[in-house]
Order: structure tokens, then C-alpha cells, then sequence
DNA sequence: CGTCGCGGTACGATAATCGCACGTAACGAG
DNA sequence: CTCGTTACGTGCGATTATCGTACCGCGACG
């Protein structure tokens, strides 16, 4: 059905950084006709999706209700929350559940500390998995020549002076993972941030999701990270996937 | 484009207590015929934001991004993060930003603090609005006849032993949280849950959200929180209505 | 062994979708 | 100030994808 299949393009076209579009701007970032554009445009407005303020139309909270169908019934965000909560009490910094999605990792449950951190991030963000220690732990569960490909197909920017962009490392880094299990990421995604990700496997033994403790640079060494955080979080993934059928 | 409104609606379905659905129970829950929730779910898997294990169907992650759409660039939740998490940790309790979905409140952005609940909510939560702090303060925002009108479409249950679900009952709670321009939830949505909201408006007056403390009754009389939490939630809230453009 | 409900398939009728062309508004150069 | 240009939203007939009914095979259940 090509009309499902556009509006929800269209929906996903609002997620930049304009929160106002045009018509005409929705049909340059999905590249759909204007015609097409206005059809889920006007449909989404009349089902309450969408308002328009004369020429420009923007997302109302009503679309929260598609994701939270998923949440509020998929049996890992359900079994991840608690898990995280006390996870994040012990170790007292934030904590996430991610999984894949083509490139990126999307945050499928979250337990945060109250310190104000410069990322914002909830339930539902999307970031890049080449530079996070959630996406590469993801990105080694997946066998390496589909892990290659997705690290190729995405546009890698260097968000920190410490940010790995170069392909041969990025896949070198895998390896590593591979070897031990666990992914560090030091300072890549934004300088003073530091996160370490584990997987989470269920009862058959299959990769379905990561976890990760992200911490200050300032409050946590790699060290610490590695011998104390480390411990707590491979219990806290098992402990999870273990409650996960295949 | 009616393609898209079904798909939507195929969605949404999913929203109950099962989490997988065969073709026949999404028809059921939806009124469409099995021919159009074949197709509509057909595409959805093809777009990723479902999957089958032979009968039945599942939403995937990928769902969340059409929520995530909206979160990352409406001004609301936006504005909403910051001045949430510096409240949160001054009264040391969870708190929560809503908007009026027809009779449900939609969760758009939350602080919460570490200490479990049995109810977990966040963003993108519905919960009906009779029978809320948030919700009784968004319908007291609208012309009395809207509000009576949208408590009398919905179906209300008694929660606990405090739920009020009379209309003329609640309607004189409405006028009551019209004159105190705040709204206190005791014990009415679950057993030790009380909250307490105030409407956000933005720099024209009008009523555009609303924001709510919730806290374990143990932890917080009512008087502590009209004497104590009031004061801190109207501040935050005028703060964050002072930057919402009209 | 019959019945019921399920999912899949096929197909003519129909209604939704397409993409072009039009009118309009904003803008800049002359 | 005016005219040309550009980009916008919109309307409309032709087209095509979509609809829903009917039917089939299958498995579960009584």
C-alpha cells in the first residue's frame, strides 16, 4: 500500500531540524510530489496527526500514541525498565536499552539520573551507531560483512576530536568488541561523555538489544568503567535476557 | 487518502494488552476487513515497523521513530526537559508535562526520580483525563460545555475507592480547579499516588499544557503539597509558559 | 467427521491517486 | 514602480492502485 508507506515518510520527514514544514519542504526531504505531500498532509491534519498554521503544518502529540502502541505492549521495553531502574540506582548514572535500526540505534527503554547533561535524550532518540558503545556492540552481534556494509552506507561525521570515522578502525574496534564482549566509548560522541555497552542475549543466546551505563568523564575513569561499572551491567543485561523469549 | 488513515488505525490497534495480533484480531479491534489488514500490515512489515512469526504480527522499534518525529522538534516537550529536571530535583519528586488527546492526557515530557513505582509511565503514557490532576486541569482550560461533553464521551472506571467518576460530581470539580487554578489528585488513580497540576500558559494566556508533581502519599500530605509543592510547580510552569510562542 | 475460524488468493468494480497545468504571492533587478 | 522570475499551493480529468467479496485449503476443536 504506497499511500501508507508515503505518510508515514512524511511523518518521518518532521524529524529534522525545522519543526515547521511547508508543503514544499516535506516534498524536497522525502522527495514525494507536492500533490502526494499535501494528500498526507491534509489526512494526517484531519486525524489529528497534524495542524497547520496556514502555509505550514507541523506534528501534534497525538502521533506519540504509534510509538507508545509499541511500548506499552513489545516485551523488551516492558522487562528493560525495571531492570534499568535499579541498575541505575546501584550505579547511579543513566542507563539505556537500545536496539538496531539500519544505522542507528534507537533507546527502547531509559533510567535517568537527575544531573542535567548537554544530550537530552529519551525514549524514541535515534544517534548514529559508529559512534556510541551502544551501536557497536549491536553492530558486532551482526555478522561482519553486514555490519561492514551498514557502517559503509552511513555518512560518518566526527562529532569529538576523539570521534573513529575511518572504516578499517571502525571494523578493527568490532573486532574488539567481539573479543571482549563489551564496548568503551570514550569522549566520541561528545566531549566529557563516557559510556560502556554490553549485549543482551536472550534465552537462546541471540543478540536482541545492548545496554549501557553512560557517565561523566569527570565522575567516572575508563578504569572505573571497566571494573566496577562493567560487573554490574553484565548482570543487569543477563538478568534481562534471560526474561526474553526467542 | 484512506490508505493511510487504516494503516494508522492498524497501528494503533496494537495499543492493547495483547501484543501480538493475527490479521483476524487486528480486523476485529479495527472494523476493517481482514483483505485491508493483510495489506496494511503486509506493508508495514515491508517498511520495517513490524514483523510476523508466521500468524501473527508485532510492532518493531522502528515505530518509535514517528513519535521521536514529533519530540525532537516540537517546542513543547523541548522546553519542557529542562525546567522538568530542575523541579524534579528540587521537590525530589517525579514530574510531568501533558497535553488533551480527546478525553486522554498525553505524557510529552517527564522527570522522574529513582524510586520505583508500581505505576511506570513516560512519554507517550495515555491515561484517561477524568481521573488525573493533569487531565482534570486541561479539561477546567476548556469552555465547560467541551469539558462536559468530552468526560461524558469516555468510560469511566473506579480505580480505587477515591475515583470519582459521577459527571455532575466532576464537573463541580472542574469549577473547583477553575477557582484554585490548580487540580489535586488523592489516591484516585491508584492506591498512595497523589498528584498535583497546574496549567502551562503560554505568553498570550492561553492553556496549552499542564504540569503535574506526583508523589507517594506517604511521602506527602496534601497539605505539604499544596503548601510546599504548589509554590515551586506554578513557578515552573509559568517558566516554562513564558517560553512558548502563542 | 463435521464445523468453525483462520489466512491466502483472485478479480471485477470502484474510488482514490496521479501529475500536470493553472493562479497567486513573494522577490529582485532594472 | 514595474516586470520577469521563481516557488508555492491548488484543482481537475485520466489513470491506476485499491477495495471487498467470494472462494480455497488448512488446522483446531468438539
Amino acid at each position: 500500500m504506497t499511500s501508507l508507506a508515503r505518510g508515514l515518510h512524511v511523518i518521518r520527514a518532521f524529524a529534522g531540524v525545522d519543526r515547521r514544514l511547508t508543503i514544499a519542504d516535506v516534498s524536497r526531504a522525502t522527495g514525494l510530489t507536492r500533490a502526494v505531500v499535501r494528500r498526507c498532509l491534509y489526512t494526517l491534519r484531519e486525524l489529528g496527526y497534524a495542524a497547520s498554521d496556514g502555509r505550514t503544518f507541523r506534528l501534534q502529540p497525538r502521533i506519540l500514541s504509534l510509538g507508545y502502541a509499541y511500548l506499552a505492549t513489545a516485551p523488551l521495553p516492558i522487562a528493560a525498565q525495571p531492570v534499568l531502574t535499579e541498575l541505575s540506582e546501584r550505579i547511579g548514572e543513566a542507563t539505556t536499552v537500545g536496539v538496531l535500526d539500519e544505522g542507528t540505534v534507537v533507546y527502547v527503554a531509559r533510567a535517568s539520573t537527575q544531573r542535567i547533561m548537554s544530550v537530552t535524550l529519551g525514549v524514541g532518540s535515534r544517534l548514529q551507531a559508529y559512534c556510541t558503545a551502544l551501536g557497536r556492540v549491536l553492530l558486532a552481534s551482526l555478522p561482519s560483512a553486514a555490519a561492514a556494509a551498514a557502517l559503509a552506507r552511513e555518512e560518518r561525521v566526527a562529532h569529538t576530536r576523539f570521534t573513529v570515522t575511518a572504516l578499517p578502525q571502525l571494523l578493527a574496534i568490532l573486532e574488539e568488541v567481539r573479543a571482549h564482549d563489551y564496548a568503551l566509548n570514550d569522549q566520541e560522541l561528545e566531549i566529557g561523555l563516557r559510556a560502556i555497552a554490553v549485549p543482551v542475549r536472550n534465552v537462546v543466546g541471540a543478540t536482541v538489544a545492548a545496554m549501557n551505563v553512560s557517565a561523566q568523564a569527570s565522575r567516572l575513569s575508563r578504569r572505573e568503567l571497566i571494573e566496577t561499572v562493567l560487573p554490574a551491567l553484565r548482570a543487569a543485561a543477563e538478568r534481562l535476557g534471560a526474561e526474553l523469549a526467542p
